[in-house]
RNA sequence: GGCCCCGUGGUGUAGUGGUUAACAUGCCUGCCUGUCACGCAGGAGAUCGUCGGUUCAAGUCCGAUCGGGGUCGCCA
């Protein structure tokens, strides 16, 4: 048996003017094509496809060898470089001037028939995908997703050591906080009874990280949170987690620009335009009826509460006066739209609480609508002046209570986008939304929580709501949205143990468990803290979005599905008696 | 936990309650010296997700269940 032979060029490499070189190439058959006297073979590594000749004769063993060559099968082989004949070019071929005379092959291993065939677009259903995941991640597409994923990790840690940031690790195993999503345990075998939790982000070892002086830190860290998932949620994701000491809201703001910057450059070529647009959360929310609103179009929500408040038309007038609001989209161009699409819509709305979807058309024959003759003409014409109604138009309105009203025609206005084709999918469009709100109340556990985290400093002009009106108090927190995306969020911290304090009571944390859960922090603000403050970003979401997905499985090797399993190992799984007694774990199913 | 969609050879699909479940592709065998989605001829390959019900008869209708996807709640 001779050695292995040793690879000296990648497929994708060879061009024309590789022509007469001897190579040596490794890969997988992507396809044998055998005319009885003569083989192809596209050789496919990471880097491309090659095509490979083989010829009874004079390389009469390599040729017998690669008749009982299958798809997929691993080769390495050597031969001769040389420009296809005149006619046999393939221009859809980045290698198709060229081909691989083989004049020895050496067959690595066999394959079987794989269940899906290795390629991109392919329309095989994703169960199968995942179970045999490391077959869909030899398909070019995914593997040029995770090259740029590299690209983007290897983009933030340049750009931040740059600029005096230091990666520093923080644990895995973890103290289960109370405030936030629900914690991943761990049990411990060496302290029976008790849990480490996952970390949800590094966020209290990242400020222990300011007050120790480390001045600028960061970390691309795995972040664990056990809630449902959703397209863009899976239950582990990757964070660009970053904090920074002395730092006020622009400065992290105008950093992460041009970093977002730098990446969209390098691995898009796009160039993004600075300084990007700014809305404050107040602002998001009346006009776009979202904290994270997709920009790249229009159909702004528009109020017209102060014009039905008197009107005739007691649905919403009653609505105004019960301190709800009516609002409408002016939904440009549709006046044509079929009543089984009304009615989908209305369908829709419903969903975000929308009680109806009262809807005005502005046809070439005149007003057409359901509540046209509860108010009257001055008013009609007002409310369509409001929405710059135009002949051609439709106007949708949801009344309701403002949170209702906003989440309503805030999907509406992106369903509305969808159907009408109003959004250009080359198009990125960033905006950061300020001043959130740091409180919520939360109507079922009937307190007040942190919109953001309990750690986010108020704006200082609004610290004296903290004992008068929480509602009102805005926060030093700023995320970054991206076409309709959450894909960052961050805020300036407390850094002063009696502001900290304060904030726990607002959340209605008994100072024992404050002092349980968070003494340690509390403590550390006693010794010298510098303000700073942050940002995370969801990494895996950033990639979805440049590699255009509309899922984020596909830009993570080895994702989850809904119900959080792994169908390739089937983890979750039971464990042994053993493993459960050693931890102290009695298991305990409770029917349903 | 709620709502919506999907489940038929390896893969993707078709399939009026009634014959031997159809088509494409893949696979296997044979032939083929310029293909690149090679071609030609032949062949194998299906517990129609599972369980139950309605019916003379169920891939098809009904119910449950399992799995997958989307979404509301949830996600500081």
């Amino acid at each position: 048996m001779t050695d292995t032979l040793k690879r000296t060029h990648t497929c994708g490499e060879l061009g024309i003017n590789a022509t007469g070189n001897t190579v040596n190439l490794t890969g997988w058959v992507q396809r044998r094509r055998d005319h009885g006297g003569l083989i192809f073979v596209d050789l496919r590594d990471r880097s491309g496809l090659v095509q490979v000749v083989f010829s009874p004769g004079e390389y009469q063993a390599a040729f017998e060898l690669a008749e009982g060559v299958r798809n997929e099968y691993v080769l390495a082989l050597q031969g001769k470089v040389e420009a296809r004949p005149e006619g046999t070019r393939n221009p859809n071929l980045a290698t198709g001037d060229i081909e691989v005379y083989a004049t020895r092959l050496q067959v690595l291993n066999q394959a079987k028939n794989p269940p899906f065939y290795i390629t991109d677009g392919v329309d095989v259903d994703e169960n199968v995908r995942l179970k045999y995941r490391y077959l869909d991640l030899r398909r070019p597409e995914m593997q040029q997703t995770l090259i740029m994923r590299h690209k983007v990790t290897m983009i933030m840690r340049e750009f931040l050591d740059q600029r005096g940031f230091l990666e520093i690790e923080t644990p895995m195993l973890t103290k289960s906080s109370p405030e936030g999503a629900r914690d991943y345990l761990v049990p411990s075998r060496v302290h029976p009874g008790e849990f480490y939790a996952l970390p949800q982000s590094p966020q209290i070892f990242k400020q222990l990280l300011m007050v120790a002086g480390m001045e600028k830190y960061f970390q691309i860290v795995r972040c664990f949170r056990d809630e449902d998932l959703r397209a863009d949620r899976q239950p582990e994701f990757t964070q660009l987690d970053l904090e920074m000491s002395f730092a006020e809201p622009q400065d992290i703001q105008s950093m992460m620009e041009e970093m977002m910057v730098r990446i969209f450059r390098e691995t898009k070529g796009i160039e993004v335009a600075l300084p990007l647009q700014q809305l404050t959360y107040r602002e998001a929310m009346e006009r776009y009826g979202s904290d994270k609103p997709d920009t790249r179009f229009d159909l702004e929500l528009v109020d017209i509460s102060d014009i039905v408040a008197d009107s005739d038309f007691k649905v919403f007038a009653d609505v105004v006066h019960k301190g709800g609001q009516v609002k409408g989209i002016n939904a440009k161009g549709s006046a044509d739209m079929p009543r089984r699409q009304i009615d989908e819509l209305t369908k829709y709305a419903a969903i975000y609480g929308a009680k109806g979807l009262a809807y005005i058309v502005l046809s070439a024959e005149g007003v057409k609508s359901p509540i046209a003759k509860f108010l009257s003409e001055a008013k009609l014409a007002e409310v369509i002046q409001r929405l710059q109604g135009e002949t051609g138009d439709i106007l949708f309105f949801v009344a309701d209570k403002p949170q209702v009203v906003a989440d309503a025609l805030g999907h509406l206005r992106g369903e509305l986008a969808r159907r009408l084709d109003l959004i250009d999918s080359d198009v990125y469009k960033f905006v950061w939304v300020t001043e959130f709100p740091l409180l919520e109340f939360d109507e079922e556990e009937k307190r007040w929580v942190a919109k953001h985290h309990p750690f986010t400093a108020p704006m200082d002009e609004d610290l004296p709501l903290l004992a008068t009106d929480p509602a009102n108090i805005r926060a030093k927190a700023y995320d970054l949205v991206l076409n309709g995306y959450e894909i960052g969020g961050g805020s300036i911290r407390i850094h002063r143990r009696e502001v900290q304090e304060k904030m726990f009571a607002l959340l209605g944390l008994p100072q024992a468990e404050s002092e349980d859960k968070f003494g340690y922090l509390l403590e550390a603000f006693e010794y010298g803290t510098p303000p700073h403050g942050g940002i995370a970003f969801g990494l895996d979401r950033i990639m979805m979005l440049l590699s255009r997905r509309d899922n984020i499985r596909d830009v993570i090797a080895f994702p989850k599905t809904q119900s959080a399993s792994d169908v390739m190992s089937n983890a979750p799984s039971p464990v042994s008696e053993k493993q459960l007694k050693e931890l102290s774990v009695r298991i305990n199913i409770l029917k349903k």
